[in-house]
DNA sequence: TACTTATGTGTAACCCGTTACACATTATTT
DNA sequence: AAATAATGTGTAACGGGTTACACATAAGTA
């Protein structure tokens, strides 16, 4: 591999005059830069980038934390943020958490020892002096982690409260609702939106509510429980769009149809929930823009821009499907 | 940031005596270790891994080039990959090619000006003397590359032969096959699979077989065409979960119960496959085993171990679900 | 014309680790 | 006791870029 040396050589010059060439700053004479140029296309030469990152400290990579790149919901996410970077120069290194503080903190260190330019972080447990740690920009995306931390997510309890006002309007009356995880920020705030719309019904008690995992599995249980314990549920507003699909099969084997019996709504609106049967209704939250736009302002950040925008609120859309069609 | 220097400076040594502790090689002290280890303590010196690249011309970093990471084949793909190369210190770059030369060009020269140690590449149009050309080790994934890259994949045409045998042992009579896009190789191995099976029967001819293009949307319109031009069509081998997933919905369109008027069958075993209704029958690929043994090889290669392994064949298994149940 | 400014290019220090080599001291072997 | 091997530590070169600074020449200005 050819080194800014062998250009220097083969064009007869020094190596800074070749450097000036390449990163085409200082003054460099016309015939000059033609000889260099020449032979960075000779050589094939590509500068590279491990010793300019020494030198300049910054390594025009940035991590993404996610919890799990195998949940439905990330992959879109991580796209919008690849395909921003590339085109602005940067790769992207990709660290599945799975929530664990212990594996957030180790991806943090390896950023940090391999002059990571910034990190674009999806986390409910990270803390906000942990980042400050590390003295890198970060941008929160789809949760935040601090108010002066950038922020790239959806109003989950408005959200919330349009899924349950659906579900009324398509005239449900007795509405259940499975929550995500406890102390998961978005979780309780799309159960808030909920509780808005349901809380002064005379038939509204607890009972309504079941917790979910954000899984399927775990939903396809807790909804039979739900449904078996109150039969006039005619109505489900489920946490996430995984969750709904474990509604979906358990109303199947309690042989309530869905729509006809009960209607199901879910949240995000990954792709999935247009392959299902019934197709399902949802709260569609802009993915793919929300990354890019985090990504974009990481990268300001990186480029010293002051990002004074610190609550980015996307909207949700209302999506809806068979599986609330009545 | 603390450097190398504070370190040796705080424990009054030299910077040569802190890089033996660090790397635990050459002779050190007992006393000295101590002494060391408290300043690293002290400090929170984390060695610059920018630095220890340069010299050693490689970064513990890998690339993984995938097609498009929100295809939901790929998630679990990487999942295997990363978790296996994070456990063994390396960090992962995360590549959507979309199936672009130009793309993968770009990425695979940003991975050499970084010292990348070496890639995992899914791709089925890349050349092997495009990769001879960067020097690092490669290991393909999913599909071959050359016969002297190490390849992880699966027997796509045994894997095609028992699809189509299991829909004739649950009384198929006739079976249309929606085939991968041209020019794929593994779309075209499992059509063979298929034809191994099929093409001797007497009602065979070319009409049972459309072409998709590993999409849903464009399966469900190639799927409506199939059935309508044959309605004694009782099975369909889909090329991939997503297609199957198609077919399921042009079946549904056309008033045709699955598995009762016909039966279906996917490729790959995706999470997907669980989540309809009726649940898909699919031929499982051990995607997560098969992404790690990938990974393994890969580091050993770095390791300079020789891999004298070329092809590692994974075996499918059948799932049999409600899709295929008559 | 004398002086300032713009243009053009090279030398060498620097970024932060790693390691070859030199040198010193201690332990082991004849 | 002398010779050899093992242990312990520091100095400095190196990896491949970037850039401050010095210096030289050409162009512009008073």
């Amino acid at each position: 591999m050819a080194t800014i040396k062998d250009v220097a050589q083969y064009a007869k010059v020094s190596v800074a005059t070749v450097s000036r060439v390449i990163n085409q700053n200082g003054y460099v004479n016309e015939d000059t830069r033609k000889k260099v140029e020449v032979a960075v296309e000779s050589l094939n030469y590509k500068p590279n980038s491990v010793a300019r990152s020494l030198f300049k400290k910054q390594s025009k990579t940035i991590g993404i934390i996610v919890p799990d790149i195998t949940n439905p919901y990330f992959p879109e996410l991580v796209r919008g943020v690849e395909d921003y970077l590339i085109q602005k120069g940067f790769t992207t290194i990709l660290c599945n958490s799975d929530e664990d503080p212990e594996k957030e903190r180790l991806y943090l260190d390896v950023m940090k020892q391999k002059y990571v330019d910034g990190a674009i972080i999806v986390s409910n447990t990270i803390e906000r002096e942990l980042i400050d740690g590390y003295d890198m920009p970060v941008v929160a995306l789809d949760r935040s982690i601090h108010h002066d931390i950038p922020t790239f997510a959806i109003d989950n309890r408005d959200g919330g409260r349009i899924a349950a006002e659906h579900l009324l309007e398509v005239g449900c009356t007795r509405i259940g609702h499975i929550k995500g995880p406890d102390k998961v920020e978005n979780a309780d705030n799309r159960y808030l939106g909920y509780l808005d719309v349901v809380m002064h019904k005379d038939w509204f008690h607890s009972g309504y509510v079941v917790e979910g995992n954000f899984d399927q599995k775990q939903a396809v249980e807790v909804t039979k429980e739900l449904l078996q314990n109150d039969r006039e549920i005619d109505g489900i507003f489920a946490g996430n769009d995984t969750m709904a699909l474990g509604a979906l099969k358990a109303a199947e084997s309690l042989n309530l149809n869905v729509p006809e019996d009960i209607a199901i709504i879910g949240f995000d609106g990954i792709d999935l929930t247009e392959m299902t049967k019934p197709e399902l209704s949802t709260l569609s939250q802009p993915i793919y823009q929300m990354s890019r736009e985090a990504a974009e302002a990481l990268v300001a950040l990186i480029e010293g821009e002051l990002v004074q925008e610190k609550e980015n609120i996307f909207p949700t859309t209302l999506i809806k499907r068979q599986s609330t069609k009545r």
